[in-house]
RNA sequence: GGCCCCGUGGUGUAGCGGAUAAACAUGCCACCCUGUCACGGUGGAGAUCGGGGGUUCGAAUCCCCCCGGGGUCGCCA
């Protein structure tokens, strides 16, 4: 080894001791006489000293050394002077007075600030991910992702699951995510195509006889990303047979709740788990993975605006939509530009606008209330009434504001979704130390698509409830999912269902998704094959590695915790992937491109 | 494919139709400095304002197109 102990290990403890370190200039403070020098590895920061009466040689050395070199120093633990510690650093108290020296490696300025954590322009970053993960924040990211699944292999570990992996040149599977394919050199005009995720494979390994089967596991989909989303990411993939939803649901409560009270034990979350259906969660937040740190639920008000000749909620009404809103408490003194802001932030999600609400605080009480204390376009339209029944029904009291928007269903639900979070947050109500998981439970198996024609709520394996299987030949809308969801903090973390185990129904659903017989044998064979051979009843779930971490972590996107992500455009900046292919390349592969209009 | 935001010395920002074609912080270079830790001091170099076109007497500033980055809708079984 070039180095005997790690910078940041260094403390009192070690006073005396001859150590040897590596690391990188983090900073260089030259006072002429004396060189400081911020000696930075993967551990901390150390300070090193120079002195020339100590080491004329090596202070020489020192006045050379700029930001980034990579140096390495022999010398001797010293208290600091007293007076001169400093308690910002972990290795404060102390200091190593070198006595020998040399540059291993000088570099250039670097782009940017590796020492202080100031927002860089990312595709700079991406472009020098390397340098960039040299920063505080991204090393405290990647050692935060290590821990993560550490914890996850040990906690399965020790309730039996075993790690398997699983091939990542597969079969193209193209009723799900657009696939990632592979062109085969072999098989002239044949594809491998990267897996979506393990699906089949662990349900495989079910029928295999695992029992208990976990990985951590890369996945691909082309389809274009999102802060959350990355075109390959990685699942815990995890499968267990003999089991009925709540066997899943416990060990996942447990997993999460260990995980954060032994990573982020400052950290609070919410036990046990609230347990949500899709329905009511729809019904109370207008999403399925709301943010349940906070309240601000959303209600229906359609019954009381019906008869109101607002023509905002006429219309909304006449085609067939709905009106609802949410309250934002205390917020009835916003000012125009703010409410306009709102108003924006829902336009902006294609609804037509936003009606505010204001119950002016100076009217003390609902009871005192007028109409002409509401300043809403709304309120010359609606009676008084009906204003007390909405702010009544909305939880509010005056002072506070009222947000409704009227229109088609899904649209009313996505808008106050969104209203909800942006008010959720500027009232200072995501606690960023707190983890409100969820499960959210009762999903209907089925939606229809544009087409009309039944696909599946998530995948073809799901099993329905017992009981609807009947409802599968006459209502199939009304068919209930052995499926549920993990959500944390308005971000859906995972999800997972009871597997169809038995050819026969899982035969039967893929012919109510509109597949031939040819077509299941072609795409399907090997699943409906392998249950012909006795498959155990099992089911499992998928959590999102990166979005775990990203919450973890407190950072708004999954790239702040991958080590080398991908741009909204799909490309690696740092590689500066993907690129053009030799032509030599294409002739094995078989494949010729095609001339684009 | 749609909508929205951003792009000015190395980095982060200011400037948003005119006065010297750019200001500030930091970084960088040189010199000075033996207790700093965001060290300090003095001096210096460094941007034709993402690219192209247009409007104008005049464009970093207004308009159009393109490129790059980000957010989002669609998409993500």
């Amino acid at each position: 080894m070039l180095k005997s102990h790690s910078c940041g290990e260094l403390n009192k403890n070690h006073i005396g001791a001859k150590v040897t370190l590596a690391g990188w200039v983090d900073r260089r403070r030259d006072h002429g006489g004396l060189i400081f020098i911020d000696l930075r590895d993967r551990e901390g920061i150390v300070q090193v000293v120079f002195n020339p009466e100590t080491s004329k040689q090596s202070h020489k050395i020192a006045s050379e050394m700029r930001s980034e070199y990579v140096v390495r120093v022999s010398g001797e633990v010293a208290p600091r002077p007293p007076g001169t510690e400093n308690p910002k650093l972990v290795t404060g108290e102390i200091e190593v007075i070198v006595q020998d020296t040399e540059i291993l490696n000088p570099s250039k300025t670097p782009p940017f600030y590796i020492s202080e954590d100031t927002e860089v322009e990312e595709s700079l970053r991406l472009r020098y991910r390397y340098l960039d993960l040299r920063r505080a924040r991204m090393r405290k990211n990647l050692l935060l992702r290590h821990q993560v699944v550490r914890f996850i292999r040990h906690f399965l570990d020790a309730k039996g699951f075993i790690e398997i992996e699983t091939p990542i040149l597969i079969k193209s599977t193209p009723e799900g995510a657009r696939d990632y394919l592979v062109p085969s050199r072999l098989y002239p005009g044949k594809f491998y195509a990267l897996p979506q995720s393990p699906q089949q494979l662990k349900q495989l390994l079910m029928v295999a006889g695992v029992e208990k089967y976990y990985q951590i596991a890369r996945c691909f989909r082309d389809e274009d990303t999102r802060a959350d989303r990355q075109p390959e990411f990685t699942q815990l993939d995890l499968e267990m047979s003999f089991i009925e939803e709540e066997d899943v649901l416990n060990l996942l409560e447990e997993l999460f709740t260990s995980m954060v009270e032994t990573i982020k034990p400052d950290c609070g979350l919410i036990k046990p788990f609230p347990w949500l259906t899709y329905a009511e969660a729809m019904e109370r937040y207008g999403t399925d993975k709301p943010d349940l740190r906070f309240g601000l639920e959303v209600k229906d008000l359609t019954d009381i605006v019906a008869q109101s000749d607002f023509s905002v909620f006429r219309s909304a009404l006449a085609g067939g939509g709905k009106v609802k809103g949410i309250c934002a408490p205390g917020c009835a003194g916003y000012s125009r530009s703010q409410l306009n802001e709102l108003n924006k932030l829902v336009q902006d999600l294609g609804a037509e606008g936003l009606v505010t609400m204001p119950l002016a605080a100076s009217a003390g009480s609902l009871d005192d209330l007028t109409l002409e204390m509401v300043r809403s376009v709304a309120a010359k339209f609606l009676t008084l009434d009906q204003v007390r029944e909405i702010a009544k029904r909305l939880g509010a009291d005056t002072g506070d504001l009222l947000l409704i928007i009227a229109g088609k269903s899904e649209l009313v639900d996505m808008a106050l979704d969104e209203l909800r979070r942006e008010m959720g947050h500027r009232l200072k109500l995501d606690d960023p130390h707190l983890f409100a998981f969820a499960f959210i439970v009762d999903f209907p198996l089925l939606k229809r698509s544009e087409e009309g024609l039944w696909e599946p709520m998530h995948h073809p394996f799901t099993a329905p409830r017992d009981e609807d299987v009947p409802l599968l030949d006459t209502t199939p809308e009304k068919v209930q999912a052995k499926h549920y969801d993990i959500i944390c903090n308005g971000c859906e973390i995972g999800g997972g269902s009871l597997r169809i185990y038995t050819a026969e129904l899982q035969r039967k659903i893929f012919k109510l998704l509109g597949y031939s017989d040819g077509e299941i044998k072609e795409r399907f064979g090997h699943l409906l094959k392998a249950f012909d051979y006795g498959a155990p009843p099992h089911g499992g779930v998928a959590l999102g590695i990166d979005r775990i971490v990203m919450l973890l972590a407190g950072e708004e996107t999954i790239r702040e915790v991958i080590a080398f992500p991908k741009t909204q455009e799909a490309a690696d900046l740092t590689f500066n992937a993907p690129s053009p292919v030799a032509e030599e390349q294409l002739a094995e592969l078989h494949l010729y491109l095609r001339e684009e209009r």
